[in-house]
DNA sequence: AATTATCTACGAACAATTTCGTATAATTTA
DNA sequence: TAAATTATACGAAATTGTTCGTAGATAATT
């Protein structure tokens, strides 16, 4: 698979939250963040077109660009580089420093405490 | 905080888990999972001194260098950025992908569920 | 003492990524 | 319909990161 640089997981974020949509909303949206010229931003979504990042409807002028890769599939993938990169593989201590700055709510936690008697049910199996 | 290159965060795994290392021996740690010259990761770490990623000894001519950040910092930092630029800022999402790729041992499920228990607890104080 | 090995410093080539200026075409507005 | 606006395409400059060659100093070996 192929991994999209930083600025293009920008635009794939933007994307996966968003839906489908054109150079104009994106560029907006970006530069919420920081500035970005809007030709910038369109060079950026070319280039994802080539690289089979994003897709392309073209059958009107303004084109409209959607994501072609899952957000799972990026996600997995960048999380194990980080995990390898960062955390020595420790997935524990990845989740510990998630979980211990606060970030997720009570409900999250749940969800993860199920998931996690999930594992150990299936584990014991 | 600065932020570490891909490169500049292979050497700091190496001085995290060696301790004070010279130059010769972060390579040849570095050349066994690839061919590195010399000179290359010199270069690095003379940048890294620069940065203040790392502290050099000098009163020798074989310099040692260390790093000068904690790994939990810098760990820190790095999920929380992909926390925000992969996962939308959910750390549960993340969390569930982390443990959904069957990486963590069942004790380090027990670690995760104390934690939890424990955050838990406090939240409703 | 001469040669060889090992070290740092440093500039610059190279590569990947990001940014944007300019050209040109289509559409909208005055 | 002329002018202004809004698109895409594309080349190339600017930026960032990586790699390494060469020079010069110090230390070890013969």
């Amino acid at each position: 698979m192929i991994k999209p640089t930083e600025s293009e997981l920008e635009i794939l974020n933007i994307l996966w939250a968003e839906g489908p949509s054109n150079v104009r909303s994106v560029n907006e949206i970006m530069n919420q963040q920081k500035e970005v010229g809007y030709t910038t931003t369109l060079k950026l979504m070319q280039i994802m077109t080539q690289k089979g990042l994003v897709e392309r409807d073209e059958s009107s002028r303004t084109h409209i660009y959607s994501a072609k890769i899952k957000a799972e599939d990026i996600q997995g993938e960048m999380l194990d580089k980080l995990l390898n990169s960062a955390f020595g593989g420790s997935a524990s201590k990845l989740v510990l420093s998630a979980l211990g700055s606060g970030k997720a709510s009570a409900k999250e936690l749940e969800e993860i405490k199920a998931l996690i008697q999930k594992l150990e049910k299936d584990g014991n199996q």
